[in-house]
DNA sequence: TCAAAACCGAGAGCACCGCTCTTGACGCGC
DNA sequence: GCGCGTCAAGAGCGGTGCTCTCGGTTTTGA
């Protein structure tokens, strides 16, 4: 039905516009985006909105949902740009990719990984694209590991972090030693953890150097994790 | 004047039993308290609370403040009941009571190192304190160093971090090596980076024993940073 | 001692918020 | 051409931060 699909059509246009509009109070207003701001910049009542999202929340699930995209597309493009076998390259570009996003994105950013919004929940669809940057980081590390390129730390992790560990492991990528998904975490964990710094507001007048520190901060994660310095 | 002391007295519990109030409205409502319920839980009008705080901000900013010096407490406590030359312990033991600290109170530790509240800006007084528990991590490092019992990483930081690494030193410790200090900002960030990680949600599910995950992680931190195993 | 000054709580009011419900208009498919 | 589904609009509910005014109390200083 063609009618039927222009109508549909001028509908995801209005869901569009509407978390275009969103996104753009986002960056400004914070988490607490004002539905009723939204609306007057559309040139529409308040209630009009509730035809396309049965809620505040619902609208702020789906701009998380597109953060996570955004911000998983952008990590994966910079994997992809490297050469397979350049895993401290590999590792580099994920992090300058998800910093990159983070600084171009500071509220979207925010809404991903600050403070969780008091009454929100976040529904079930948002765990799958959550995964996708800590699986890129993984996936270095598989690779690492199956070309011989990369040896895992000979220390034993104890118990009962071992087990977490492996069981984790087992649900990514089966046989990856555990010590070395340890410090994959760790690597992951700081990352954000230096992201989260810079943008929240600490750090940033004692270091004016910004982006070589990161630099220099991923690249002691790196050694940490055991990436060679020579590809 | 004894009449003008129990008017200022009175004035001054009066202060500490809103700051009480809203710190319990914050650990459950989030960052957005609102000034009509606190008013409402101690009998009063929204307005009069006006008579103590000019507004909302300032109350919020005397949370943040004694927020900080309640982890500053912390921390420091920790940090002076280990045996000065134990590296190691006095690392993990700080560690350890941020997090607890921060596992107490999330709301408070979400308004220091969450997303910052989007119409407010933090007052200068707050940057002394804030620097309280990063103080007590570099100084675990120069009684490292001084005793002899830590080595410096011997590696060069490029430059130009070195240069700001060692004006940041300067600051606080002259004469700490900079490779040193990166280390130490490295186990900060992945500090903090560890507890918004458990406090905002991620992570949880796949690592049930979150303690020993923790000291597993400060652990490898430790290791980065070069703090011998044995005291 | 007693008036002046300072302080305090209550209340009304402003503009804003998320959300619900009803009403009237418009466009589509039959 | 008509009925149905969809839509925007408006009124209204209870909530928010904040301002201002108005009485009443307490403290101060002559």
């Amino acid at each position: 039905m063609v009618a039927h699909s222009i109508r549909a059509r001028v509908r995801a246009g209005m869901i569009d516009e509407i978390k275009a509009v969103a996104r753009r109070h986002l960056a400004t207003d914070g988490a607490n985006l004002s539905l009723r701001a939204v609306a007057r910049d559309m040139g529409m009542v308040s209630s009009a909105i509730y035809r396309y999202f049965p809620s505040r929340d619902d609208l702020l699930t789906a701009l998380i949902l597109e953060a996570y995209e955004a911000l998983g597309d952008a990590v994966e493009a910079a994997d992809r740009s490297c050469d397979r076998d350049d895993l401290r390259g590999r590792w580099h570009a994920v992090c300058r990719a998800a910093r990159s996003w983070a600084l171009a994105h500071p509220a979207e950013y925010a809404l991903l990984y600050g403070s969780p919004v008091p009454g929100y929940a976040a529904p079930d669809d948002t765990i799958e694209p959550a995964q996708r940057p800590p699986l890129v980081l993984v996936g270095i590390l598989r690779d690492g590991v199956t070309s011989g390129r990369l040896t895992p730390p000979d220390e034993e992790v104890p118990e009962p972090v071992r087990a977490d560990l492996a069981e984790l492991a087992a649900g990514l990528v089966p046989g990856l030693p555990e010590a070395l998904l340890a410090r994959g975490m760790a690597g992951w964990t700081q990352l954000f953890g230096l992201i989260s710094f810079e943008l929240f507001g600490r750090i940033n007048r004692a270091l004016p150097h910004r982006d070589e520190y990161f630099d220099h901060q991923t690249a002691l994660m790196a050694d940490l994790i055991g990436l060679p310095r020579e590809p």
